[in-house]
RNA sequence: CGCGGGGUAGAGAAAUGGCAUCUCGCAAGGCUCAUAACCUUGAGAUUGUGGGUUCGAGUCCCACCCCCGCAA
């Protein structure tokens, strides 16, 4: 039985931790294929307003089924105890740390990535954001060979997903996390065979996401309602798409776009049958969701029975 | 003790210390070929909790609970 180490730290890479414990058919005698020696996440850290001290995903998952999990500050410090485990694979999913090539090569199979785009296009923190914000008509899950330099390894295997141009950041997260547990179970094997040929990117294509910050999500209502609409799509709930009235912050939840020809005030409000719309260069934007400053989430229309619509203005 | 906003009817919001209003929703009735439109009427609230000041508190004072934005 092949042992492997998990090294991860988001929601992500649960449905795979899920698919690799789960137990095999009869011919396997019911035992899951691989044995998970070792799980290796981000430690501990304070959350929210009240900084309360809260575990990773994984951690709790690790826990949950019983599983060795160790935290490091820094993962160079836990090298003994990943030689110890005698790895024949590490498999690494959105940690958020850089490890280094000294710790990537001690497994027999190497580590393999799972990223959640089709590389080299978004190499870095925010694939799948990207790939909305972008209007992209397509995404995917890539595995890669590990190396030291980031998202630059060999590819092993690639799933493509259609998008619709409906999605939002957590569905399509959702998604691309079961697809990418699909797809190592479908890989593995062929790698633990030693039949898996890994294709070097082509780097010249590469491009590269940021993490994503604060302003980054901040509305321009000055843009096109195709963009305006990507972006609320891409960064909910995090970061948060926002804007500001009467120098309070309101965050979008959600919204959809509406083409109207008619170009007024870009961040006008109005009211279209009933609903609450706002104007963009080049049509509108009808929110569904908002939240404003120090108030709970609540619906569009919910909004406009508050408020006293004068010349209001979204900036 | 990080900074700040808030808790009033099912929902969202008003209310110089003096009868708690408005919009939406809900119910009944009306208008209409018809309607999510329009008109009439109605139900629905111990104003987060506990104290205090006052002839009188949603409003002022004290304490507590809860929700949320920023920051991290």
């Amino acid at each position: 039985m092949q042992k492997i180490i998990f090294i991860g730290t988001t929601e992500f890479g649960i449905p795979t931790l899920e698919k690799l414990s789960a137990k095999g058919g009869s011919a396997s005698g019911g035992k899951p294929p691989y044995e998970l020696v070792l799980i290796i996440t981000q430690p501990d850290k304070p959350v929210g307003r009240k900084q309360i001290i809260t575990a990773s995903p994984i951690k709790i998952w690790a826990q949950k089924n019983s599983v060795p999990v160790i935290q490091p500050e820094k993962i160079l410090d836990s090298i003994s105890q990943i030689l110890d485990s005698g790895p024949d694979l590490i498999l690494v999913a959105a940690y958020g740390q850089i490890i280094p090539k000294a710790i990537l090569d001690i497994p027999k199979f190497g580590s393999v990535n799972i990223h959640g785009s089709l590389l080299p296009k978004y190499r870095g923190a925010s694939p799948i954001q990207a790939a909305i914000l972008n209007g992209d008509n397509e995404t995917g899950i890539t595995l890669i060979k590990m190396d030291e330099k980031m998202d630059h390894g060999p590819i092993v295997a690639k799933q493509v997903v259609r998008l619709a141009g409906l999605e939002t950041y957590p569905e399509l997260y959702k998604k691309l996390a079961d697809i990418s547990a699909d797809l190592i179970v479908e890989t593995l094997p062929r790698l633990f065979e030693g039949k898996l040929k890994a294709a070097e990117q082509v780097h010249p294509h590469a491009t590269y996401t940021k993490l994503l910050n604060r302003e980054d999500a901040r509305i321009d209502w000055s843009q096109s309602a195709k963009l305006i609409g990507q972006k609320i799509r891409a960064l909910n709930p995090e970061p948060g798409t926002w804007t500001t009235l009467d120098g309070k912050t309101v965050k979008i939840i959600e919204a959809k776009i509406l083409s109207e020809a008619k170009i007024e005030l870009p961040g006008k409000i109005y009211i279209r049958s009933g609903e609450l719309a706002v104007k963009c260069l080049d049509g509108s934007v009808i929110i569904e969701k908002l939240q404003p400053e120090g108030k709970n989430m609540m619906s569009g229309k919910d909004f406009l029975n508050g408020l006293k619509i004068g010349n209001k203005l979204f900036i």
